[in-house]
DNA sequence: ACCTGAACACCGTTCAAGT
DNA sequence: ACCTGAACACCGTTCAAGT
């Protein structure tokens, strides 16, 4: 005899999502997840391998979401260098307002959490064509790795709350962008 | 009548910073901790205020030994781009080879397990140190906050093996660390 | 076919009882 | 004064039993 269907794989990760952006990755539990979809954690099993597994279809959903809002950013932008200062602050302002997800995103994790590889290069595919547009297609894969890095590395840095400089993170975010498009040779 | 102490707040750090760096922080419990120790978990809280704590304190010796690594790496070299070029090496080769403890130096933890921003700035102390050297005292923060997020954030991204780009990390990263000198005017 | 309670092997932490 | 077993409130996960 059939049972009815009470949920579905993209309730479950909605609501784990909604879970973690709202109290952070631990709060992520298959309890609470389970409770939220109106189910007992058993249940989620049916759907998901497992926590890592639902936790690597999260961070592909978030990737999604980064990528489309950095589309979104270059495409608002009309030179090279603006469309790269508009990426970096695009990034900045996703992880600002959406610290947890964000950190998922490149939290080291269970091989089992990886988000596919494929979910991710399309985020990221954006960034690649920028540089290429802005510096030529022969050195661009150097330039998204450079602006990406930096990019992340401040971000990841004023999400821990390790600069513990002052209150001035805005106008370095600032200097930096520039510094880096200068470094770009961009005009 | 007293009972002899069988360990001490130093062994219980060190065993806790053994098992990060052997298995990761996930493997850092307080059961694994005391049983290194030779002792049961619950003794533990009579020297640290928990798990939180425990790892702070991990955290603490890690910076310390960092910044040891940085200040060495920062003497051995002549002009100021290259200080700045041994000190980005330095860090990358620090986490390349410990890269659990690297980890949880820029972890997003909760408060309790934040390690003493003292402790933490006295770490970073060197690179403002060498940044103010290579571009003078007025431009010294910009730099090192730009050379600092680089840095990690090209280091966490290759930790988290989030490039996907191939095996030409160490061109990209020397490639990263010129162009940044260049934008700090560096000769 | 899905859902559930019960169970298992873990966690961190507290605390009364031992020495 | 320190150490311990037992206990509590959690985890993720498995599985036989229900419908």
């Amino acid at each position: 005899m059939p049972a009815p269907e009470r949920t579905s794989l993209p309730q479950i990760v909605a609501a784990a999502t909604a879970l973690l952006e709202a109290s952070g990755v631990e709060a992520l539990t298959m309890q609470a997840v389970a409770a939220e979809v109106g189910v007992r954690a058993p249940s989620l099993y049916k759907r998901v391998r497992g926590r890592d597994a639902l936790l690597a279809l999260v961070a592909e959903g978030i990737a999604r979401e980064l990528g489309a809002t950095l589309e979104l950013a270059a495409g608002g932008a009309e030179t090279g260098r603006r469309r790269l200062v508009a990426l970096a602050n695009a990034v900045r302002e996703f992880a600002r307002e959406r610290p947890e997800a964000y950190s998922l995103l490149f939290a080291r994790l269970p091989d089992a959490a990886r988000p596919d590889p494929a979910v991710l290069a399309g985020s990221v595919a954006v960034v690649l064509r920028v540089a290429a547009d802005a510096v030529g297609p022969e050195r661009a894969l150097d330039a998204a790795r450079l602006l990406t890095a930096w990019v992340h590395g401040f971000v990841s840095m004023e999400l821990a709350d390790r600069f513990r400089m002052g209150d001035e993170l805005d106008r370095a975010f600032a200097f930096g962008a520039d510094r880096l498009a200068d470094a770009l040779g961009l005009e």
